[in-house]
DNA sequence: AATCAGCTCAACCGCCAGAGC
DNA sequence: AGCTCTGGCGGTTGAGCTGAT
């Protein structure tokens, strides 16, 4: 017996989502909250496939997002990660509070991965692609502008130990595979980084917005919500003043939404 | 102004793991 | 134990945008 689709293919509607599809499922996650996603477009009145709704929030209505191109910090920290994790992109974007594994990944993709090329880089195993690249394209890794601050063979040993396998072929093999290993703080001279990549970082609500907490826990959301990158997102949608939410009922909702 | 090429990123697809029955 | 369902993940695609010619 196949599995069954996820939706019914029939009368569910793809591509780009419009402000009006937006708004309703706004509308059903502030009401009930994130619950059976496969329900949500019933219920919400969208002709949409429940994972659609789950990526259009996770990636792009959810309210504690961050807008914009990742700063140099962050565009360092994906490199650290990405040596530490490879291409999991949900460990990474965990760690980095408002963006998206996709985000990420798109980023990896279109920016990152050829200044890693460009610096003689593999941007697979951050080892140099070969002597000559390195010694011509960048003489000296700490004159470009994303000033490497780790060394690459240091991280490897770093999440090589205990698993290390010298007859390995290639250098991702033996890669931190094991995050329960390559994610506990080590001996990275780094503070910052050994206390992003540590499970407390997760847990610290101290970065979070705390005024809104109530309003949202309400919703059944996370309380981080209330972050101007949550107005940009509604701004989006042409809902510019958002500031209100907090005494807005539902039928103010939609007349600002009615603006748009 | 028109065309083309390259780039960006939202969205989709297929697969997988875990939970529940 | 085995099956189904659901949520989540990573890879890929393609429409729209931008800059170069």
């Amino acid at each position: 017996m196949g599995r069954q689709p996820c939706c019914d293919k029939l009368g569910v509607k793809k591509g780009p989502w419009t402000a009006d599809e937006d708004k309703k499922l706004i509308n059903f996650l502030f009401i009930h909250g994130q619950c059976c996603w496969r329900a949500v477009p019933k219920l919400a009145g969208l002709r949409r496939c429940g994972k659609s709704c789950r990526l259009r929030w996770t990636n792009y209505l959810r309210p504690d997002l961050k807008r914009g191109l990742l700063n140099e910090a962050e565009e360092q920290l994906v490199i650290d990660l990405h040596a530490r994790l490879g291409n999991r992109w949900s460990k990474i974007a965990a760690r980095l509070p408002g963006r998206t594994d996709n985000e990420i990944k798109n980023h990896w993709n279109t920016h990152i991965k050829k200044k890693l090329i460009k610096m003689g880089i593999d941007p697979v195993t951050h080892k140099p692609l070969n002597k000559e690249a390195v010694t011509h394209e960048t003489p000296n890794h700490t004159n470009d502008h994303l000033n490497f601050s780790i060394d690459h063979e240091e991280l490897k040993k770093d999440c090589d130990h205990g698993t290390s396998n010298e007859n390995s072929s290639t250098p991702t093999e033996n890669w931190p595979i094991d995050e329960s290993q390559s994610l506990e703080p080590n001996n990275d001279d780094d503070p910052l980084i050994n206390y992003i990549l540590s499970e407390t970082f997760l847990d610290d609500t101290s970065w979070e917005f705390p005024a809104a907490r109530e309003v949202y826990s309400e919703f059944g959301l996370s309380s981080s919500e209330e972050n101007s990158s949550w107005l940009l997102g509604y701004q989006d949608l042409g809902h510019g003043d958002f500031g209100c939410f907090n005494s807005m009922d539902m039928n103010e909702l939609d007349n600002l939404a009615g603006k748009h």
